[in-house]
DNA sequence: ACTATTCATCGTAATATTGCAATGAAACAA
DNA sequence: TTGTTTCATTGCAATATTACGATGAATAGT
């Protein structure tokens, strides 16, 4: 069906999907990781950065920027992108809870 | 077309992109949290843990396993599952390396 | 006004993911 | 052996994602 029913779960476990979705696609890790590189906004850099299509990498940061991780300020033809840190640390905050539960257990059992 | 151009990015970024889409689903997100709370379990548990029917979670669990998350040991007729914790911690490694991105950098730009 | 540049959006094709009923395979109990 | 339990696999339908050509909107330069 393809539609996953975010209805039988806690909001935690669909906030944790949600952030990860948006890094489960190569391209957008690239886009981050540049955006973090040169620390200053980029626009349509990042479409000669990576190598894919000006629509394809458009549709990238929409996502990105629909979840809060990035914004982006006209500035004549161009958009500057860049990181929104406070979301970012937010989001961090979630997904470190969530990578970090091993540390509280003791053992295998298999 | 729903293809991830893999070959036009690193290594580092696939793998992230790869841990990420694991994530990426709330049930399994439901899972393995499950699965490091009671520290060992098996497939039927998980079903009516989780309301989903007993293929879908035997598929997310499939999927787990394959990325090497978690591993199963067969006990009769039924499967004990558990969080292969070696493995854990070095996707906890990359991802973290992800995440820990902004402690580096000052100020945003925008 | 005309043109070029930059980015967003639309439309569409190709592929991936999700979910489950039906069925299969293996272990166990009687 | 027969039936039961437990999980895996198959097959399919519904939906989501990815990618890009074509086109639109806004700005800047001439």
């Amino acid at each position: 069906m393809g539609l996953a029913k975010t209805e039988m779960f806690t909001d935690d476990q669909n906030e944790i999907a949600l952030f990860a979705k948006a890094f489960g696609h190569p391209a957008r890790v690239a886009i981050l990781q540049h955006l973090f590189k040169i620390n200053s906004c980029v626009c349509g850099d990042l479409v000669n950065e990576i190598g894919l299509a000006q629509p394809t990498i458009s549709q990238h940061l929409k996502e990105l920027k629909n979840l809060g991780l990035i914004k982006g300020d006209v500035e004549g033809t161009s958009v500057c992108y860049c990181i929104d840190n406070e979301s970012w640390s937010k989001m961090k905050k979630v997904m470190s809870a969530f990578l970090d539960q091993d540390l509280t257990k003791t053992g295998d059992c298999c």
